[in-house]
DNA sequence: AGGAAGATCTACT
DNA sequence: GTAGATCTTCCTA
């Protein structure tokens, strides 16, 4: 049950949006504790990448992806969270969002959470496990970490995985930076 | 003040 | 599966 250190995310993004698949992200709220495995990520560089936040240069809303790896950045699509880790290498810019986590304990606080039926629905989606586990904008900034209620675990999983090119993305560089795991009903369509 | 946002939901074929 | 409305942040003017 090891905690993530932040050397682990001071790789280059591509690398550590591969390996925190199968990893688990745990939330505690209260005495309550949230956890899901993570199946999908995608990585996103500095400027070199038009897809990015970081493309257009420091702002306001992205300066985190400049910060250290292992903080969490927080940013708003169409009043949806986008949960995000800080991961580079030294001196350079960039992060993983995460889009997709596996449900494993709490769900029914997730449930409450999103308002919704279906299972399969909960957490399959960028927006959705942000708000199955309550991350918004006060995370922006902070470290992973126990002490912030908000932290990624391994537990030596082993998943088998695929890329692809990133969802939504207008303008996608040729390399495919989408990694999600084989097979598994939370990977978003 | 106005607009666009790399998501989500709903309501259809 | 696909299309259209959504109704919050933060940007640019």
């Amino acid at each position: 049950m090891a905690v993530l250190k932040r050397d682990f995310f001071k790789r280059n993004p591509k690398t550590v949006a591969i390996e925190l698949l199968g990893k688990v992200l745990v939330r505690r709220i209260d005495e309550k504790i949230l956890e899901g495995m993570i199946v999908e990520t995608e990585s996103y560089f500095g400027k070199e990448d038009p897809a990015s936040r970081a493309y257009h240069g420091k702002k306001n809303y992205n300066k985190e992806m400049w910060d250290e790896p292992g903080k969490i950045f927080v940013y708003n699509v169409h009043n949806n969270w986008m949960f995000n880790v800080v991961a580079h290498e030294e001196g350079k810019v960039g992060a993983v969002l995460i889009r997709a986590v596996h449900p494993l304990k709490g769900i029914e606080d997730m449930i409450k959470n999103r308002n919704v039926k279906d299972i399969r629905n909960l957490t399959s989606g960028p927006g959705k496990l942000s708000r199955a586990f309550k991350i918004d904008k006060s995370f922006n900034g902070k470290f992973l970490s126990p002490k912030n209620s908000l932290y990624i675990e391994d537990r030596g999983i082993n998943v088998k995985f695929k890329s692809s090119n990133r969802i939504g993305v207008k303008r996608d560089l040729k390399e495919k930076l989408r990694f999600f795991v084989v097979d598994d009903e939370f990977v978003s369509r």
